[in-house]
DNA sequence: GACTCAACCTGAGGGTCCCTCAGGTTAGTG
DNA sequence: CACTAACCTGAGGGACCCTCAGGTTGAGTC
């Protein structure tokens, strides 16, 4: 019947809000240090809650994910308001793409949920890719407008490039990481070829 | 005292034969369909074979993994070094780039575990991946030789833009498939520039 | 302050998967 | 045919997942 994501709301009785307040502060730790795919029983018993009560409050992983990380993605989209009006649109896709990345890799996992979430509807994190989606197509078309970058890159296009570039500064989060050079790469992969 | 990483042996009774080729066969479905994570227990009772019989012949994931991917993988090395006799050294880099994304994505989460065996010896795989890198890092160094490649990239940002390439196709493996895209992009981007 | 009840909390428990290991079986050798 | 190293089995303990029956409590109402 209902087959909207759930997203989880903030409850209305006290004890409920500090409980979900809680989850959640332990989950963001949990995740950072373990991944998205941290165990749900660690952060409950971390959060001095039982099992049931995680999942009173988010009912799949997803929805947990997605309210810990819906913060930094909003942000990234009021950024992405703020460069509209940058007089160098390349530069504004630059440093929006460059925020974007680091986002997207936050914690192990991360990338590959939301890869996942841009497309399918039914997903708790889909709302807040839909709309970094048109952020991004935003900043892109008015590079795109000024000539600067080549005209024929899709937004869809540009998600993959940013996905991949913010998966392998996960990989790489242990260690060597490849993702500025990675991204320089790309960045100037995607500039519109200068006229002969 | 022996931290080497174990590569699985073909054994030397003939039950023991029978059951490691089933076990291989049996993997190679599963992980085809389940991905990197599928079910030990379930490729064990699909091969007609105790739990245990999988742990004596692969006593780790990643080696079954690695058993289970090396002939690709060896085949990408032998198509190197037939490329390597190509009149256009561009056009065998990116050639062998584009198979190499192929085999990488083979099925979901193989191309993790590859990112990782590639800088990390102890790893079941890590042999194929330094051979690999071998291939890539040859063709590479000749297409720049000949000034048909951006002379600053380096053979392990090579590897990046692949295992990124190639994780993108895999997220889009049910569905919308941007990956022979994304990879043209990162060809157009790494070509050297024309001269002024 | 007592009452009410929806919201909330608990944790036992059944399910899946992981991996180990003690004990039984068998292929191949002399 | 006897021997043994290689091999096989599957029970079992541990981690994690998720559900649900039953108990508790915050907050509104009189």
């Amino acid at each position: 019947m209902d087959d909207r994501p759930y997203i989880a709301r903030r409850p209305k009785r006290a004890d409920g809000r500090r409980n979900y307040d809680a989850i959640l502060a332990a989950a963001r730790k949990a995740f950072e240090t373990s991944g998205a795919d941290a165990s749900l029983e660690d952060i409950a018993s971390q959060a001095g809650v039982a099992i049931g009560t995680l999942y009173r409050h988010f009912p799949t992983r997803a929805s947990l994910v997605e309210a810990a990380t819906r913060d930094g993605l909003e942000n990234l989209v009021a950024h992405a308001e703020r460069l509209a009006g940058h007089p160098d649109p390349l530069e504004a896709l630059k440093e929006w793409m460059r925020e974007a990345v680091i986002h997207f890799s936050t914690f192990r996992g991360l990338v590959g949920i939301l890869a996942q979430s841009m497309y399918d509807e039914g997903t708790p994190s889909h709302a807040m890719c839909a709309a970094m989606h048109q952020s991004g197509a935003d900043l892109l078309r008015a590079a795109q407008a000024a000539g600067r970058v080549r005209p024929d890159l899709t937004p869809e296009e540009l998600f993959d490039l940013l996905s991949g570039a913010a998966w392998v500064r996960e990989q790489a989060a242990s260690g060597r990481d490849g993702s500025p050079r990675f991204l320089q790469l790309v960045l100037e992969g995607i500039v519109a070829p200068r006229r002969d």
